[in-house]
DNA sequence: GAGATCCTAGGACGCACGTCCTAGTCCGGT
DNA sequence: ACCGGACTAGGACGTGCGTCCTAGGATCTC
């Protein structure tokens, strides 16, 4: 990547390191091979390992954000951008059976650490789950429209969680048609005339 | 707990701190504190943490297996016994809501350290999932049994998960409601009759 | 009651980690 | 030419970890 900065090079060899290893799993050590950094360096550009997760997390909201922003460009319906949402598990396929979903795996680590940056971590569901109410309520479905966004959030969860830890490809496409199947049906319900 | 031996009393806390804490972040030194053992003292009754991991494994499988046998000895119906395994959403709420699934966040975690347990792990899903699988093959759904199964799966992990992050009591109520529906719906599709 | 076997305590070991320090290099402004 | 700040390399430091060792105590057998 040249051209980059080096704090964002960290940035980026810490975001897809905390994927790929999980958070407490990965040392300076590793983020330093990658960037190919010498590893004291490292305090100059971040005060400690926890600020380096704050950047990353700043950077998954960043990027979701403006992956939210595309969808809404491309989608003129609002059940073709929930569609969109729904295939990320099969444009990510191969990353979700190898390491789960990123939003997942890292909000049940931090958990489990109880560490401070837990809520950060969770503003990336939060930022999925008031994007997609805003699509089913631009849909008609304006009163159960929050309950509708959890529902989609949860089984994509389920989806990837088992995608990782089953590795069973069928499965996630059968369960993103019966998706998609749910959605049409969805729409159909309460159909928005122009 | 009295009677039962140090060996299976290192297991049981080991079980409890690696679902609440995670098993990489769980040390010999939190186990031997809940257990009231010296350190070292570890070493008599188990070779490494690897060990100490496979026996907890096993302690769940055990565990899981005898609660499906009992299961199976109060439902009559099949789908009765199927809304036992949607119920542990509401039975184990608190926990699940702290800590999330035990199964999917020790698949999730061992997945990450690329750890040689993970087979030992997933092992727990196939077992749920064969069991729901039987259950839904005797409710007359013997051609999409497994389909059926890996979809209640799918389900649970998701409320688990988002549970664990969001903190949302109504949401997995409502949710269970919902796979009760859904489960309902499947059985009447093809009633079996005597 | 002597001896063997299991169990336990406590600490030593080497290692890897996050953190911090210091000296050196590069580069723009004057 | 000089200076000051941004950046980098490399290593020191303390801590906590998994592991291993040894010696003492408990329990059982004959």
């Amino acid at each position: 990547m040249p051209g980059t900065s080096t704090r964002d090079r960290i940035i980026a060899a810490a975001d897809d390191l905390f994927y790929r290893q999980g958070y407490e799993h990965t040392s300076f050590a590793d983020i330093a091979e990658a960037v190919r950094i010498s590893r004291g360096n490292f305090y100059h550009h971040f005060k400690s390992k926890d600020e380096i997760l704050d950047a990353v997390i700043g950077l998954r909201l960043a990027d979701t954000a403006s992956m939210l922003r595309e969808w809404e460009s491309r989608g003129r319906r609002p059940e073709d951008r929930i569609g969109s949402f729904i295939d990320i598990l099969i444009v990510n396929l191969a990353d979700i059976s190898r390491y789960g979903c990123p939003v997942g795996t890292l909000s049940a680590e931090l958990t489990k650490l109880d560490h401070s940056a837990r809520n950060g971590a969770n503003r990336l569901f939060t930022l999925f789950r008031s994007w997609l109410r805003q699509q089913f309520a631009q849909m008609g479905r304006t009163e159960n429209a929050d309950e509708l966004a959890m529902h989609v959030l949860a089984r994509s969860q389920g989806v990837a969680t088992l995608a990782a830890a089953l590795d069973d490809e069928a499965f996630v496409k059968r369960e993103v048609e019966q998706m998609h199947d749910w959605l049409r049906s969805c729409a159909d319900e309460f159909p928005v005339r122009s």
